[in-house]
DNA sequence: TCTGTACAATTTTTT
DNA sequence: ATTGTACAGA
């Protein structure tokens, strides 16, 4: 088979492709082609002879690891692709840790602590040395951890380290360096790395058992590193210890891009990979294929404000296309609408489908307002980055009690559900246990195993319930022996009284909850299938375990195929592409951050966040600004990003500039606006018609003004109480009714039961499926 | 020991 | 506005 892929490639590509005498950088520029490079590379390499199982392809996200796995099955086939070493670094060396976790006097099947377990181990350590809270806020420690860590920097060391010790004292937390220490003490008797440790800990076992390191060394022929900008220092080390000796490794990337200093990304390890890799070959893709020349350009003259990066000439060969247009709202509210109006109209102009909109916004919470305006505007949506389905309370619940099974030590698991569901062992015991254990420096477990031989006085009542729950825990560990994985997972659900407390009250929130397990216990029978069907006979729970500890990706794949206008911040937006992008929000003190503005290295990773938001889009960028706000429960208000001033006009519509300087009056938008609904939208200036100069086809539909009625009952309103409107509504319902719900939108009654307010009804919404709403609570309107 | 209520703090981004 | 924590009362 002739390498026929190569046609596909411009010169530069082709070139980055063929390359394979030494080190070698990629600076991909955005939207260059940049997986399609790595893609072909990997083939190349196999066309050479380089054994699949050989070459290891490490990416960022999920996300990227799959698309690259993907593309690379279709190009070599399915059977070859699965023999790579591809896959996040996360998950490649927590595949390499377990397999050598003896010689870290860890088990092969460690837990894995997320966030939430890393940071609610840290809050006990904190109250149980008695520092107050506020100094000692858990989540800066957790970041202060979470920084050493990815610096490599031990507990010893770090108590060494003159700096650190300083700053610490500066900032009247010296004992910082002690909870480290005895956080990662705690940890390793839990038998649980948290997310740094998989890197940290990798690197330690390759510094330490040289052996080690020289099977990987050998082991891996080719290394491929994919968003090397984002790469902190503990992963930029694992790949020169792994890639040096030989050489023969390609790092891709694009300095513009790094956006996750905050997670101790270096953007440092990729300008100076020539003073590292001293033969280091430098190919640069700068034909972007994925944007007009306009949004280019806009993006170009917005990132050349930058100081530090690697000099590059992006241009776009695509048509000149429309200008960038920045518009600005009065207040977020009107900002949600405007970008719902236009989304609508655009859909019609360009015959662009949902799918082709994106906004993007710098936090989370900006996502509210949004949806309620697309909402009102019928416009389906799916949100990225929520809450995920593994963080979800009952699914927590379920995996911890998966997690106890697989690893009774695992501390954070059995704080969780030691007493849930409700088996009378409250926190005066736990915490009886919890000293025990780290005075004699035994896991919860080992101490609820003899409580009374390890000194722990309880009476009687409670060393039974103490009992029953360490049986409950064994028996599971018993099954695990005996029955298949899924059914094990669907026993530990039942049998821990999970399933129990759930069904115990039929409330909308309970049957929802029960789908949720639903969905875990079928999950955990689709991964034994999956792997089943790719070779695997014998999966375990804690294969799946590993599996879903790393797994933080929600696109679930039926949901991509739904037609939705997709809303994610614009971190999570990094390697995607969209026709139309909205980027919201463009407002001093949010964007950028006002968390950021302290040094100009901050502003100008705030300033690269930005680049990458423009560059996502291929047709149309639109960029809004709100003069006031709702944050934190009330309106501020901010003037326009400086940002906006360093765009090049030439690409740009900018609104009239004299607009920005309009004084603010004291809130009442928030109130008088829903009153406009229905008329005319909001007319700013002269710059708005000249491109959409038809009367509106969308002005908002009766039903849509009459929701605005009672979701702006704001405190001062004393008109009417939701209840009362609720309770009004109800009375009226019959099965067919069409309401409409202040969070889930339009929606038709499909089932009612039971009487007066204690009455539940079923509805079948537009937008958001199948709820139950409870009479008494829900906050909706009959509509119609 | 558990439950309910009141009050406080919180918010940048996430593998 | 929501969420978590602290404290009081059962």
């Amino acid at each position: 088979m002739e390498e026929d892929f190569l046609n596909d490639l411009n010169e530069q590509q082709r070139d980055a492709v063929l390359y394979t005498e030494g080190p070698e950088l990629v600076i991909a520029g955005a939207g260059s082609g940049k997986t399609r490079v790595l893609t072909y590379k990997i083939a190349h390499l196999l066309q050479m002879g380089y054994p699949p199982y050989r070459l290891l392809a490490l990416t960022f996200t999920n996300k990227a690891a799959n698309e690259m796995k993907n593309r690379i099955a279709e190009v070599v086939g399915i059977e070859t692709a699965s023999r790579l070493w591809a896959g996040t670094f996360h998950s490649i060396f927590s595949r390499i840790l377990r397999a050598n976790a003896d010689r870290l006097g860890y088990r092969h099947d460690f837990t894995i602590y997320d966030a939430s377990d890393s940071l609610s181990l840290i809050k006990s350590i904190i109250k149980e040395m008695q520092l107050d809270d506020k100094v000692y806020k858990p989540s800066t420690v957790q970041s202060i951890i979470s920084n050493a860590k990815n610096a490599l920097i031990e507990p010893h060391v770090y108590a060494k380290n003159r700096e650190l010790i300083e700053m610490d004292t500066r900032s009247k937390r010296p004992l910082i360096c002690e909870i480290y220490r005895i956080y990662r003490h705690r940890c390793f008797v839990s038998g649980a790395m948290d997310f740094d440790d998989l890197l940290l800990n990798t690197n330690i076992l390759f510094r330490d058992h040289p052996d080690v390191l020289q099977h990987y060394r050998d082991l891996f022929a080719y290394i491929l590193v994919d968003e090397y900008q984002d790469t902190n220092f503990a992963q930029h080390l694992i790949v020169s210890q792994l890639g040096k000796e030989h050489n023969r490794i390609c790092v891709v990337g694009d300095d513009a891009q790094s956006i996750y200093s905050f997670r101790g990304a270096n953007i440092h390890n990729i300008l100076g990979l020539s003073k590292e890799y001293p033969g280091l070959k430098i190919f640069k893709l700068e034909r972007n294929y994925r944007s007009t020349q306009n949004i280019v350009n806009t993006a170009n003259s917005l990132i050349a404000k930058n100081k530090e990066q690697i000099p590059k000439q992006i241009f776009s060969q695509k048509e000149q296309g429309n200008k960038v247009k920045v518009i600005s709202a009065y207040s977020d509210f009107e900002e949600g609408f405007i970008v719902s109006n236009r989304i609508a109209e655009l859909r019609l102009t360009t015959h662009c489908r949902y799918n082709d909109f994106a906004i993007l916004y710098r936090t989370n919470a900006q996502s509210r307002t949004l949806e309620e305006a697309l909402r009102k505007r019928n416009i389906p949506y799916r949100i990225y980055g929520g809450t995920s389905f593994y963080q979800r309370k009952e699914i927590k619940d379920a995996i911890a009690y998966f997690r106890l099974t697989i690893n009774p030590n695992d501390e954070e698991a059995l704080k969780r559900v030691i007493n849930y569901p409700t088996r009378g062992i409250g926190n005066t015991t736990l915490t009886k246990l919890i000293d025990r254990a780290h005075e004699s420096g035994l896991s919860i477990w080992n101490v609820l195993d003899d409580p009374k031989g390890n000194g722990v006085e309880v009476n009687s009542g409670t060393l039974n319930k103490l009992q029953g729950f360490k049986e409950l825990i064994e028996s599971f560990r018993l099954a695990a022996t005996r029955q298949t994985t899924a059914e094990l997972a669907e026993t530990i659900v039942r049998q821990s009284g999970i399933m129990r407390d759930i069904t115990a009250e039929r409330t909308p929130e309970n049957i929802s909850r029960q789908e949720n397990i639903e969905e875990l216990l079928n999950g955990v029978q689709e991964f034994c299938t999956l792997r089943q069907e790719s070779g695997e006979e014998n999966t375990t729970l804690s294969d799946f375990l590993a599996e879903i500890s790393l797994a933080t990706d929600q696109d679930n794949g039926d949901e991509a195929e739904q037609d939705k206008v997709t809303l994610m911040t614009v971190h999570a937006s990094k390697g995607l592409e969209f026709k139309q992008v909205f980027i919201v929000g463009v407002e001093e003190n949010l964007f950028p951050s006002s968390m950021s503005q302290e040094s100009e290295r901050e502003i100008e990773e705030e300033r690269r966040l930005l680049y990458v938001a423009i560059t996502r889009a291929e047709e149309n960028c639109t960029l809004t600004y709100a003069l006031t706000r709702y944050r934190n429960g009330q309106t501020v208000s901010s003037p326009p990003s400086r940002f906006l001033k360093e765009l090049d006009p030439r690409y740009v519509d900018m609104p009239a500039q004299a607009r920005q300087e309009q004084p603010l009056e004291e809130r009442p938008w928030r109130n008088s606006f829903a009153g406009e609904w229905g008329r005319k939208p909001f007319r700013r200036d002269d710059s708005d018609d000249s491109r959409t100069p038809a009367p509106r086809p969308f002005t908002a539909p009766a039903p849509a003004k009459r929701l605005t009625r009672i979701e702006s009952r704001p405190a001062s309103d004393n008109s009417s109480a939701p209840q009362t409107s609720a309770t009004t509504a109800a009375g009226a319902i019959v099965v067919g009714s069409r309401i409409c719900h202040a969070r889930f939108g339009n929606g038709t009654v499909s089932a009612i039961e039971g009487t007066g307010d204690n009455s539940k009804i079923t509805v079948e919404f537009d937008n958001v499926g199948r709820k139950q709403l409870l009479l008494k609570f829900a906050k909706f309107t009959l509509i119609e």
